[in-house]
DNA sequence: TTATTCATGTAATTTGTTACATGATTCT
DNA sequence: AGAATCATGTAACAAATTACATGAATAA
C-alpha cells in the first residue's frame, strides 16, 4: 500500500516548505504537468488523505487578507517521501496513439500514411516549442535538478521528431510504402 | 464520444479477420502491450459494447471441440476504424517516475543520486533486451509496419539509456553533484 | 494425473478527470 | 464595474486493473 507517484509529488512539493493545494497545483503546472499532472480534483483529496495518515498537518492562515489552508510535511511524511525517493522507480509507461496507428498502417492508403506522419511531426514540433518556453519552478533551494526534466523532455521530443522524420523520408522515397527490409537506424 | 485508443486497437485487430477475445489479448501481448495494454477485464466488456453499437457481430463457433465467441468487424465498424486511423492522433502521454525523482534530486545524498541513476539504467537495458526478443504479430497480411513500433521502441530505449548514461557520467565527475550550468546535449 | 493453455466473464477497487459550486480579492 | 486570479472543495463519470470464478481440452 505504498503511495502513488502523484501522492509523492505532493509530498515532494511540500519538502520545499509549507504550501496550499492551490500553490502545489501551480508548481506541478510549471514543472511536471506535461508528464505527470494532477487536477484540483485529486490534489485536495490527496492532501486530506495525507493528513489522515499523519504525513502532513494543516493550518488555516490569512495571507494578505486571504484565507488558505497551508499543509506542512511531518517527520512521518518526510520519511515516506525519502523512502519513495530511495526505492526502485516504476518503469516508464508510454501511451502513444501514433505508435498504435503504425501497427495498422498497411490498412490505409499510401498518401494517407505520409499525411499522418507529416501531421504528427508538426504536433511534436509544436509541443517541443511549448516545452522550451516552460521555466522550471525555482525555490529558495533552487537547484540545477529542476531544469533536468525539461532538458530530458526537450531531448526526448528531439528524438521523436528525428525518428518520425526519418520514417517520413523513407515513405516519400517509396510513394508511401516501406521497403520489405527497412533499415531505420538512428 | 469517439472510441478510446484501446477500443480502436480491438477494431484494428479484427480488421485482420474474425477473432475471439482471447486471441485479441494474445495479439496485443505480442505487439503493443509494452505501450498500450488491455486486460481481459477490458477486452470482453469492450467487445460487448462494440457489438451493442453494431461495430462488430459475434458468433459462437466450435474450434477443435472448443467453444469460442468469434467477433467480426461490420461495415460500420470498419468505417469507425478508418475514421480513427485518418484522424489526428492524441499526443503521447508519458508517465515517467524516474523523471519526477529528478525534480527532487537535490533532496537526497549525492551517492544516492548516482545509485538511483545506475539502477535506472540497468532497468532500461533489461527492458530494451526484452523488447528485442518480441516478435511482431504477423498475419497473412503480414507487413513491414508491424515491425515499425518495435523499431521505434528499441530506438526510444536506446535514447533513454544514452541520456541517463550521460547524466551518470556528469554526476560521477562531480561526486554526485551537477555543475551550476550543465550542458547535457545529445 | 496434473499442470498448462484455451476460453469467458464479473465484481470490487483504483485512479483520475471534468464539471459544478462558491466566494473573496485584486487588477484594469 | 467587470474580468481575472486566488482559493477550496464535491459529485458524477470514465477507464482500467486485479482478483475472483468457472470449466474444458491438451500436453507433460
Amino acid at each position: 500500500m505504498s503511495n502513488t507517484t502523484v501522492e509523492n509529488i505532493i509530498l515532494g512539493c511540500l519538502s520545499f516548505g509549507p504550501k496550499s493545494g492551490y500553490e502545489i497545483k501551480k508548481i506541478i503546472n510549471m514543472s511536471s504537468s506535461w508528464f505527470y499532472n494532477a487536477s484540483y480534483g485529486s490534489i485536495y483529496p490527496i492532501l486530506k488523505k495525507h493528513e489522515s495518515k499523519g504525513l502532513v498537518t494543516s493550518e488555516e492562515v490569512v495571507d494578505n487578507g486571504r484565507y488558505k489552508r497551508l499543509y506542512k510535511l511531518t517527520d512521518k511524511g518526510e520519511k515516506a517521501f525519502y523512502n519513495w525517493m530511495l526505492g526502485t522507480p516504476r518503469l516508464m509507461t508510454v501511451k502513444y496513439e501514433m505508435a498504435v496507428k503504425l501497427m495498422f498502417f498497411a490498412k490505409i492508403e499510401p498518401q494517407e500514411r505520409i499525411k499522418q506522419v507529416e501531421e504528427h511531426i508538426e504536433q511534436l514540433i509544436l509541443f517541443k516549442q511549448e516545452l522550451e518556453e516552460i521555466e522550471p519552478y525555482a525555490d529558495s533551494e533552487g537547484d540545477s535538478y529542476q531544469r533536468l526534466i525539461l532538458d530530458w523532455g526537450e531531448n526526448l521530443y528531439a528524438f521523436l521528431i528525428q525518428w518520425f522524420s526519418m520514417l517520413l523520408e523513407e515513405l516519400k522515397k517509396n510513394n508511401g510504402d516501406l521497403p520489405k527490409r527497412r533499415s531505420l537506424k538512428s
